[in-house]
DNA sequence: GCGACAG
DNA sequence: ATCTTGTCGC
């Protein structure tokens, strides 16, 4: 099994794969979203990744995995719960998006190696990072209004990491990085064009929905 | 020693 | 993450 300190040893290596400027085709096609989902009374952790036309939204592929935990929730350590379901359902998909915007952090990281960061150096694909909450750095509450935004700030605010995005009217931010191969000022503007009607992008609320149906699905075809 | 701590 | 309907406020 995977030890701490060999985790932590890995996302050294892997973090200096990451590129922070954009580099991908465009215009995008398609473009998904990442998510994992978790079960209150087992340890099953559903995977599912959801690939959307980028013009209409409209659901143009997805896969889902479920499957057991292999790591505990290490706040720092948090992608190496969540990679292995993720990849399970990358394996299974069909049809290859152009870009990933992930339920969690990219170089917004202590260590500068979230989740999307993660997942975009394994895969070597564009991802973008779109945190709920904020794991490190500081910041200025940004404007009220949609498309606001104030940069997430590390290392005695030497460094921008990210940048908290009012998507919707006086509703709570969201934090967007880069993850690998997306500068922050398009992975900005892309999570915003995404977000058009709710706080989240359309991208992870489809992606969160199928993850829930294929935790049902699997409970109720393996009950305990 | 005392908080903070993605999902 | 998960527990979770109605309800307080703009």
């Amino acid at each position: 099994m995977l030890t701490e300190p060999d985790a932590v040893a890995e996302q050294e290596k892997l973090r200096q794969q990451i590129i922070t400027e954009n580099r991908f085709r465009q215009p995008i096609r398609y473009i998904a979203g990442a998510d994992v989902e978790y079960d209150k009374d087992t340890n099953l952790i559903a995977g599912a990744i959801a690939v959307l036309h980028y013009d209409t939204l409209e659901l143009a592929a997805v896969a889902t995995h479920v499957m057991e935990v292999t790591f505990p929730y290490i706040p720092g350590l948090f992608s190496f719960r969540e990679m292995p379901p993720l990849l399970a359902a990358w394996e299974k998909l069909t049809l290859k998006p152009d870009l990933i915007i992930c339920d969690g952090h990219g170089i917004a990281h202590p260590r500068r190696f979230g989740l999307a960061s993660h997942l975009g150096t394994i895969l070597d694909l564009p991802t973008i990072g779109c945190g709920k909450t904020r794991l490190y750095g500081t910041f200025a509450e940004p404007g009220a209004r949609r498309g606001s935004i104030s940069p997430l700030l590390a290392e005695d605010d030497q460094q921008v990491i990210g940048n908290a995005l009012r998507t919707q009217d006086n509703i709570n931010p969201v934090f967007v990085s880069t993850g690998h191969k997306v500068s922050l000022d398009t992975a900005t503007a892309i999570v915003l064009e995404m977000a058009r009607l709710y706080r989240l992008p359309e991208t992870t609320r489809i992606a969160d929905h199928h993850g829930r149906l294929a935790m049902e699905a699997y409970k109720e075809k393996n009950p305990l």
